[in-house]
This record gives C-alpha cells, sequence and structure tokens, in this order.
DNA sequence: AAGCAGCCAATTTTT
DNA sequence: TTGGCTGCTT
C-alpha cells in the first residue's frame, strides 16, 4: 500500500521498523519491542491506522493491557491522534474487559447482575475461612498456599472437577478448590483469576456469543504480551478465531512476572498458532545512552532461551556507569543520598533520580538516610488507596448493603469498631448460618430484636445496617459513604485512636473519591452505579488518590520499575543473594528470570546509571555478608568506572556468633573478604572458629552454601 | 471479649 | 528487624 505518510500526523517520525509494525497490510504480528524502542507508541498509532483508514471501526477492535494505567495510556495518545470519542471501546485491562463481558452476559455466566469483586486480601480471608469450616489443619496447609494453588489452577484454565491430583496433599487442596468455588457463587462473589476464567468459559460454552465477538472484534491487540499467563493466551486464541487478526507487542527480555503466572512460552506458541512469519524486532531505543545499552546487551546475552535482539541507540556512549563498594548498607545509603544532593544541586529534578532494589525490606536504610536529609521522597508498592483497612471497612458497609449475601463483607465488619460480638457468638451465627444453608446476613437476620437499648450485640448490627440502608437510600454514594463514616462508628473508633489521624483523612478521601467517580459515570441507575464503583475499588487500587505532584525522589523495586524511565537510576545491594535472590535459585530458570530483572534494571537509566553493593548488610535481624552480584561480572570492564577501592572491615568491629578471636591466633583474611576456592568457586570469609593449627574458617559460597574448611589445608585465595 | 506477649518467617505483584 | 498471628491473661 502507497502510504502519503507526510500527510499523517501520527506516523511522522516513526523508524522504518515502527513504521512496518503500525502500517501490517494483514494478518497477525509479533511485535519484539525492546526497552525504550517505542512500545506504546506502535500500538496506539498502529489503532489510529486502523480508524484512520476504516479498516476497522473504532467497535471492531479489542486492545488489552495489564495495568489501568496502561489503559488509559493508551486511550490518551488515541485521542490525541484521532478525533473520535474512546468511550465504549473495548480497551483496557484483561479483568477490567472481563468483568465488562460478565456484567452484559451475567445470566449466561451464572452471575448476578450485581457480584462483587474479591480483591487477593479479600480472597485470602474468604479460603481461611472455608478452611476453618472444613477443619482443614491450616499447618499442613497454610492458606496462602492454597490460594496460590487455586489460583495457579485457575491462571491454567482449570476446575477443580478436571484436575487430577497425585498425593493426598494436592488431594485435598483440590478439595478446598472445589468448595471455594461453591461459596463463591453462593456469596455472589468473584476473584480476580475468576474474572478471566468465567469470560474464557461463557464464551467457550457459548457458540452464538463465541460467534458474535468473534465477528465483532476482528483486531485483537496485547500489550505486554509476556506477561500474558496461559488462560489469557487461551481467551485470546478463542477470540480471534480462525481469521481475525492478533498484533501482539511484547519483550521476551523483560518478563520478569512468571512468578505470578506469566509465560514467555506464549510468544513462541504465538508464532506458531497464527502462522507469523516475521517477527517485527523494534531494536532502536531511543531512552538510554549507548554505555548503559551496551551493559544491558552484554547481560542479557547470558541467557540462553531468548527469541534474540540487540538494542542500539544514536544517543552517543555517554558517561560510564559507576560503581560503588559499601562497607556497610548505612554506607551505601549514605553515598547514595551524597549523590543525589549532588545531583540535585547541578539542577536535576529529584523525580528525575530512582533508586532501585530487589526486595522491599532494602528501602528501610535508604529512606532512614533520606529523612535524616530532608529530602522529598515517594516510595511505590506497599498498600494502595482501597486497600488500606480503613478504606476497606467503610467499602464493606456498602457492599454489604448492595449484596447480603456477601459473608466476606459482613465478616469484615460485625464486629469493627468492636460492638461486643466475639468469636463465640460470630462461630455461632456462622454455625446458624450453615445449618440453615443461608448467607450469615440472614441468620443474623433471624436471629431475635434488640430489646436492649445497648449499642452492643449482632442485633443491634443488624438494626444498624438497616438503619443506614434507609438513610443512604436515593443518596449519592459520597453522600452514603459519608453517612457510613458517621453511623458505623468509624471515624469516632479512629478518634479515640492515638494514630488515627491519616485514617480518618482516608476516610474522608474516600468521599472525594466518590465524587470524582460519580461526575466520570455516564450510568444514572443508582444501584447499578453502586455496584460499578464498587468494582472499581476493587479493580483500580488507587494509585491515583496516593500521588501528589511534589518534586520527590522515586523509590521502588525492580519489579515496579517496569515500564518507567529514569534520568539517573541508581540500582543497589547487588549481591548474590539479594540479587540474583537467594530464593530464585531453587525455581526453574530462576537464575534468568533474575538476570531479566536486572536487565530491567539497567534499562531504565536514560543518562546516568549507579550500581552499588555493600559487604555487610543487615538483614532480617543480623548481618549478612554477600559477595558481589555475578551479573557485575558480565558487564565489560570498560563501561565501568569504579568510584571506590574496596575497603575491608576490620575482624574484630563485627563480633559474629561462635567466634571469640583470641590474642595468640593470626587471622589472613578479615570477615567480609571475597576468596575463591577452587572446587566450590567464590564465596565470602563469615567467620573462624578455633585456634593456631585447628583454626577452621567459615566461608559462604553462592553455589555451595556455608561451608567450614580448616584453613590449614583449605586452597583459598582472595579475589 | 479484648488486649498483649511471645513465636515464627522472611522475594518479586497487578488485577 | 519487622510484622502477622496465636493463645493466654485480664
Amino acid at each position: 500500500m502507497q502510504i502519503a505518510r507526510h500527510q499523517i500526523s501520527f506516523l511522522q517520525d516513526l523508524n522504518e521498523k515502527q513504521f512496518e509494525a503500525v502500517t501490517l497490510d494483514s494478518g497477525s504480528a509479533l511485535v519484539l519491542a525492546g526497552a525504550g524502542s517505542g512500545k506504546t507508541r506502535v500500538l496506539t498509532s498502529r489503532i489510529s491506522w486502523l480508524i484512520h483508514n476504516q479498516i476497522v471501526g473504532p467497535g471492531g477492535l479489542l486492545a488489552v493491557t495489564f495495568t489501568n494505567k496502561a489503559a488509559r495510556e493508551m486511550i490518551t495518545r488515541i485521542t490525541a491522534q484521532l478525533p473520535i470519542n474512546t468511550r465504549g471501546m473495548w480497551i483496557g485491562t484483561f479483568h477490567g474487559l472481563c468483568n465488562r463481558f460478565l456484567r452484559l452476559h451475567h445470566i449466561d455466566a451464572n452471575l448476578p447482575e450485581t457480584f462483587q469483586i474479591l480483591d487477593s486480601q479479600d480472597q485470602l480471608s474468604a479460603i481461611k475461612r472455608l478452611m476453618r469450616s472444613m477443619n482443614v489443619d491450616e499447618d499442613n496447609f497454610p492458606p496462602r498456599e492454597v490460594q496460590y494453588h487455586i489460583n495457579g489452577y485457575k491462571e491454567e484454565g482449570l476446575r477443580s472437577k478436571v484436575i487430577k491430583p497425585y498425593d493426598n496433599h494436592s488431594k485435598k487442596i483440590i478439595e478446598i478448590y472445589a468448595e471455594y468455588e461453591k461459596q463463591c457463587q453462593k456469596e455472589g462473589v468473584v476473584d480476580f483469576a475468576e474474572l478471566l476464567l468465567r469470560c474464557y468459559e461463557v464464551l467457550r460454552d457459548n457458540p452464538q456469543l463465541l460467534h458474535h465477538y468473534q465477528e465483532r472484534f476482528s483486531h485483537l491487540l496485547i500489550d505486554e504480551f509476556q506477561d500474558t499467563s496461559e488462560l489469557q493466551y487461551k481467551w485470546i486464541k478463542l477470540l480471534a478465531g480462525d481469521k481475525n487478526q492478533v498484533f501482539a507487542v511484547g519483550d521476551d527480555d523483560q518478563s520478569i512476572y512468571s512468578f505470578r503466572g506469566a509465560r514467555v512460552g506464549n510468544m513462541k506458541d504465538l508464532q506458531k498458532d497464527f502462522k507469523i512469519k516475521d517477527v517485527i524486532k523494534l531494536e532502536q531505543n531511543y531512552r538510554s545512552k549507548n554505555n548503559i545499552l551496551n551493559a544491558a546487551n552484554a547481560i542479557i546475552s547470558n541467557n540462553e532461551d531468548r527469541l534474540g535482539k540487540n538494542l542500539w541507540t544514536d544517543l552517543g556512549h555517554g558517561d560510564p556507569i559507576r560503581q560503588y563498594v559499601a562497607i556497610s548498607d548505612l554506607d551505601e545509603a549514605n553515598f547514595i543520598i551524597d549523590e543525589v544532593k549532588q545531583l540535585h544541586r547541578s539542577g536535576l529534578n529529584y523525580s528525575q533520580i530512582a533508586i532501585l532494589y530487589r526486595s522491599n525490606a532494602q528501602s528501610r536504610v535508604i529512606e532512614h538516610a533520606i529523612v535524616s536529609n530532608n529530602i522529598p521522597y515517594r516510595v511505590y508498592g506497599g498498600l494502595r488507596f482501597f486497600e488500606r483497612a480503613e478504606v476497606k471497612h467503610a467499602l464493606a458497609y456498602l457492599r454489604l448493603i448492595s449484596n447480603k449475601s456477601d459473608d466476606n463483607a459482613l465478616l469484615r465488619i460485625i464486629n469493627f469498631p468492636a460492638r461486643g460480638i466475639g468469636s463465640k457468638s460470630l462461630e455461632k451465627l456462622q454455625d446458624e448460618a450453615k445449618l440453615k444453608n443461608v448467607s450469615l446476613w440472614e441468620a443474623a437476620n433471624a436471629s431475635p430484636q434488640n430489646t436492649s437499648n445497648l449499642k452492643k450485640g449482632i442485633p443491634y448490627f443488624v438494626e444498624l445496617i438497616k438503619t443506614i440502608e434507609d438513610e443512604i437510600h436515593g443518596l449519592t454514594i459520597a453522600e452514603s459513604i459519608d453517612i457510613i463514616n458517621e453511623r458505623s462508628g468509624l471515624l469516632q473508633h479512629y478518634q479515640n485512636d492515638k494514630d488515627g489521624l491519616d485514617r480518618i483523612s482516608n476516610l474522608q478521601e474516600l468521599v472525594s473519591a466518590a465524587v470524582t467517580f460519580a461526575d466520570s459515570s455516564e450510568i444514572d441507575n443508582a444501584s447499578l452505579n453502586l455496584v460499578e464503583f464498587l468494582n472499581y475499588t476493587s479493580l483500580e487500587s488507587g494509585e491515583l488518590q496516593a500521588s501528589s505532584d511534589q518534586d520527590a525522589l522515586q523509590l521502588m523495586t525492580i519489579h515496579s520499575a517496569k515500564g518507567l524511565e529514569f534520568e539517573t537510576v541508581f540500582i543497589t545491594g547487588l549481591e548474590d543473594g539479594l540479587c540474583p535472590h537467594e530464593q530464585s535459585m531453587s525455581e526453574p530458570n530462576g537464575l534468568e528470570e533474575e538476570r531479566r530483572l536486572m536487565y530491567v534494571a539497567v534499562t531504565r537509566a536514560k543518562i546516568k546509571l549507579y550500581l552499588t553493593l555493600s559487604q555487610s548488610r543487615m538483614l532480617h535481624g543480623q548481618t549478612q555478608y554477600n559477595i558481589p552480584s555475578r551479573f557485575l561480572d558480565e558487564i565489560p570492564e570498560e563501561l565501568v568506572k569504579a568510584l571506590n577501592t574496596a575497603k575491608r572491615q576490620d575482624v574484630l568491629t563485627q563480633p559474629i556468633r561462635n567466634f571469640m578471636p583470641t590474642s595468640n591466633t593470626s587471622y589472613p583474611w578479615k570477615i567480609g573478604t571475597n576468596l575463591n576456592h577452587p572446587k566450590f568457586g567464590n564465596g565470602v570469609v563469615t567467620g573462624y572458629e578455633g585456634e593456631q593449627h585447628d583454626l577452621r574458617i567459615q566461608v559462604k559460597f553462592s553455589s555451595h552454601g556455608i561451608k567450614w574448611l580448616a584453613l590449614e589445608y583449605a586452597k583459598l585465595t582472595e579475589i
């Protein structure tokens, strides 16, 4: 097709490969989009292209992302490119779209129109409650593990009745899964994975419905395809049928979510299943200086199983990567803050600087250093707005009123704020409900009337809910929440609480959130509107509420940094055991995934990259000695500038257990020194025992664990 | 029924 | 070290 490129604004400045992807004529495509290669731009321009050329109408395409943020971003960009109304277009997250589908077809899905969504917390408490009623031993079957398995099965598209147990343990889990399915069905709630699975099953089992949607969506576009699960891929295949076009964008090197069901293999399967001959590779990077890219390329080239690509840039080499070896985690944090202060003085905004770490526990020391230096900062991760206990409490009142079978919601609030309903009366209530096979609400409602004037007990609770229900009838959601905050006693409870101020302001913020929601809603029906709002609070974590516009230093895990970019990036804690993380080693392909994580981290940086590590750090209340991350060795030396030479701590300044130095013994290496052993490889000195000729040295090896070696015989060399 | 001391475990996370 | 949970005391 001959294209007048210059006439269409959104095609201008696309590079050759991007242009090829955007204007692809027919057939399905897999776009291998490296970090910073303009992935989102290609995806949105593709949509604009399809609509602009009338290849498909806005209603005939479906675009899926993983996060609400990505979906919003996509909609914003399309709106900027085309004069169309994006409302009503099927652009959203997997969960958001499936939710929409299930609301439309709730009868086929065998769900109440007002079904509620359980977030992971809710799901866990539902599972715990179920397991207690089944008398399952929680030591043998930790609820978290059961939850993990149930979600795992669902992500694979498996129902309890089709799973074959392989031992007694798995048999029990499948049994719990089966009961859990029943319980959710009875209570009219669905968890996140259920949204997808139920949607998939409805389509699969209703040929007419499937046909309708297959006819409708001739173009399916998928973002972050490397993160799709087995079920998500099956869903896409089902909708695609044998003639619709799939346009998938992803990067196998940035697949870092296999622990939650992501299956990189979907990329190869897509090529095969959709007969894609040529993968379009976007390899020009518009983000990072070449030194940074070269380091990233070098690191990732150590992975075996790749589709293969090599990023390049014409942005110049830039500064060398800086490496700092700290003595302690505190020293590491102080170094970072000193550098940050200097960068800020030279004109860089705090918000353009990110400090990345592998696990959340590492942020504490850094935060401490930041606070004592009075630098504004923001930590990502942790509890989101709608996940906060007080917010969930207020919402639970609303949920119970909207769906009386929601036992989860009832249990959350029946005795919060405390109104004298303890475990005894609760147990009784649950037994009664089970006996009559009714919801907890019905059981509570059937109990005798509130005779006393005491603001206590189950009858009082029932009365309270009914009063609130009456009172909010016909009111807006915001007004309703306002009344709930007051009547439930939540506000009062937190007023008496010594650090309840934040919680009270969150309850008030929830009212504002409802106002904002109402302003953007198109639905007039009040009760459906309430359901929509409750969905919104489950599907949308509430990042919007938490953001402030202050210029702040950015702290986050490497995982949460994916998709973001910063002028300057500090990757911290680059030690074996932390990054790569010790626990990942026992997972299949664990090391490769950790390496991808490192790759993601490095490619976040635009101009400056710092790599920091420490010889010792406090973790789980104990001092640990780690050796430098093996990933550091994978970066070509000429790209890196060492900012210091490692200084060793005095062996005596760090007393460790079982180690009592004596005056007549000499210790050849200080604790924390890196050594090499011909058989065990690299390790770090962690202790000594014995004296003189019986002196034994304790070494922690990266691949062989902790060993005690007789110093006289062990062939150790310092590295 | 509620509050507190003691025990245990401890990546990564969006929806 | 921290947080979450259990079980004991008040």
